[in-house]
This record gives C-alpha cells, sequence and structure tokens, in this order.
DNA sequence: CCTACCGATCGGTAGG
DNA sequence: CCTACCGATCGGTAGG
C-alpha cells in the first residue's frame, strides 16, 4: 500500500509542538525570559535542535502569534455561523474570545507586548492576522449601530473592548466566583448598556432563550 | 549657615533617577531584555553602580512599581480634590489615568505582566500599591452605583474598566485623530450608558459645564 | 534531529 | 560610585 505522502524534510508535527509549547512557555514567563533550551525540552529536543525547524527564537513568536491568531479566528467563525441576531453574536464573540485567551493553550493577545523584538516584516505578518482576527467583530458592531443597539461602532469602541476582555487575563482566576460565562455577560451589558433597562438584581439572571 | 542635611549614605536623588530609568526601560523592553547596564547607562553610571543603590535587579522593578503606583495615587487625589459628583470625578479619575498611562514616564499597570520574575514578598507589596491606587475608584463606583447611574459597582466592573483603560497602551497613539480627552469621554460613556439616551451625534461634543 | 561547541552578554561582586 | 572581573547562561552553528 503506498504512503499518504512522502516524507519531505521536517515532521509538521514536530513543528506544530515546538509553536504549542513556544507559545505557552512565552505567555508564562515572557519571551526574553523564556530560552530555545526551555522550549526545546519542552518537547523531548536537545537545545540546538528547535533551529532545524525555525531560523531564529524570533521567527519561532512570530509563527506562534499567527498561528495562534488564525486558529482563534477559526475557532471564532465556527462559534457564530448561522447567528444573525447581531446581540446574541456579540455574545458567542466574546465567550469565544475569552475561552481561547483563558482556558485556551495559546493566548495570542497577551504575546502582543512581546513583539517588541520583532523587525517589521514580522509586526506587518502579525498585524494582517490581527485584522483578520478582528473583521467579525467589527461587522457585528457595526449591525449593531445600523439596528440603534450602541450609539457608534467607531474604532475606539472595538478597540475598548478588546481592552476589556484581554485584560482579564491578569486578574480573572478559573478557581474564583465569577464563571467565563458570567464574565461574558457583564461585557456584554456593559457594551450594550442594557442592564440599565433591566432591574439591576435580574442583571445577571439570564436564562438561555 | 548649616546644610539642610547631613550626606547620609548614597544620594537620594540619584536613586530617584535609577527608578526613573528603569521604569522607562522595563515598559520599552521589558524586564529581561532590559540589562542593568541599560540602566547604568542611562543615568551615566558605570555598570557595576545600580547595585550600589539596589540589591538586585528585581529589587528595581519592585520599587518602580510601588513608587510609579504611588505617584499615580498621588495624582488621582489632588485631582478628584472637592470634586462632588461622582459622574464628574469618574472622568477625571479616568483622564488622570490615561494621563498617567500614556504621557507618564511611568506606566505601571504596563508593567504588570513583567512581575512574573519577583518573589512572593515582593507581589504582596505592589499588590498594596495596587490596592490603594484603586480605593478612590472603588469609593466612586460605589456611589454611582447607590445613586442609580450605574446598575452595579461590582469588582468585575472595576477590572473591566481598568482593562479599557490599560488596554490603550497597546495602541493609542499620540499623533493620531482620537484626543486623550475623546478617549476619556468614549470610555466613560460605556461605562455609564449615558450615550444611549444622548443623540449620538452630541456624545462627543460636551462642552465644560 | 543530536553532539559539541563558540562568542557574546549578563547579573552580580570584591576591593578600593 | 568606579575598576576589573567571574561564573553562568544563552542564541546560534558546524558537522554529521
Amino acid at each position: 500500500m503506498p504512503r499518504r505522502k512522502k516524507e519531505t524534510g521536517p515532521e509538521p508535527n514536530r513543528r506544530a509542538e515546538l509553536l504549542r509549547a513556544a507559545a505557552r512557555l512565552f505567555v508564562e514567563k515572557g519571551f526574553d525570559a523564556t530560552t530555545t533550551r526551555d522550549i526545546a525540552e519542552a518537547v523531548g529536543m536537545r537545545s540546538g535542535s528547535p533551529f532545524y525547524h525555525f531560523r531564529s527564537k524570533q521567527e519561532l513568536l512570530k509563527a506562534a502569534m499567527v498561528d495562534g491568531l488564525d486558529a482563534g479566528y477559526a475557532r471564532l467563525l465556527a462559534a457564530i455561523d448561522g447567528i444573525a441576531d447581531p446581540e446574541k453574536r456579540l455574545r458567542v464573540l466574546v465567550r469565544t474570545h475569552l475561552g481561547t485567551l483563558l482556558e485556551g493553550e495559546c493566548p495570542s493577545p497577551m504575546l502582543l507586548g512581546e513583539t517588541r523584538a520583532l523587525d517589521a516584516a514580522a509586526h506587518a505578518e502579525i498585524a494582517a492576522a490581527f485584522d483578520r482576527y478582528q473583521l467579525p467583530w467589527q461587522e457585528t458592531l457595526e449591525e449593531l449601530e445600523r439596528t440603534g443597539r450602541i450609539p457608534s461602532a467607531a474604532s475606539p469602541v472595538r478597540l475598548l473592548l478588546f481592552g476589556m476582555l484581554n485584560w482579564s487575563k491578569h486578574w480573572y482566576r478559573a478557581d474564583g466566583e465569577l464563571s467565563l460565562d458570567e464574565l461574558a455577560d457583564r461585557a456584554v451589558a456593559l457594551l450594550l448598556a442594557e442592564m440599565h433597562s433591566l432591574a439591576p438584581q435580574t442583571a445577571l439572571e439570564k436564562d438561555r432563550p
């Protein structure tokens, strides 16, 4: 029986393993504090071997960011598929984003600050991946503006929203009182100002429709 | 004429200069990518001299954070002095915070992620400084809740608010279209949901009362 | 992908 | 606060 594929060059699985380990370590310890030896050890390689897959530590960071963002983008699209109501769609975007950020293994937005060390070409690739990621958000916000649910979908609104969500990485505890669903509700409520027209006591007690 | 003070040990000015330089460099390049040599050079010292003032690089980071937060706290208190209306006070808190963060030389909240390398004792000192800093915010939010301007002043609200503001360090450009005053208005409007009851076009055109 | 290694750099110290 | 320095570590490479 014929093999699926001739073995050409490096094993793609090992490359993906390196990227996952790198992303996790970069988030955990920071780019500079993470050594290429840490990353190699995390996947059972020797110190020099990551450089067989990636030209430099910088390229490892760039690839981890772009792959992480694209994986998150795919997750977003799958989650909002078929949801026509923009308010529900926003809620799903927020919840899915928080899941990627706080439960996932590759919280790319947290690596934003670590890209300082990268050159302009890498920055451009990462920026393009961020732009893709933000597309469904901007569409949804604009639909909410058109239907009068928010007063403005101008760019700062989206950025303030991402700020609310991404910063939670600094304080959210999975073993705390606040569930991810509740946090998502809080954030959406803040944006939509719907709590203002609800009785405060019931603001967090919404059932599923 | 008598000297104000006998010279006892290290010059306090030099210590403060080191802290300012360290804070700026840590924000700019990250804790690990900043060398103690960078910091020494920034204040015109030789490579070993910072260790005359601070026991370790970690202590430099801890002191820079605590000092930066306490300076920001003093700035907050001065700014809100005598403002009775909680809505106006919140607006001033937000604007002052954004000023410290985006125009100041020591944006301490951005160093939160860099404290990974510090031990438990240092974390406790920094946490205490953060708690002080958050006091006037929490008081103001609770007053807004009591007077019915926001539906809840529970802890996540304050944290989401800080998220909106702090994340702006990642995208705000001083030479862009959005002024700090406008950004502050946007953030406050999001929280108070006042835009909902205003005509959208005038939401950003408020004069001073 | 491993072995063996290099050049550079870094935090920190001794002694003045 | 400087000079001179040490031990350790790190990103990366040559050769297989």
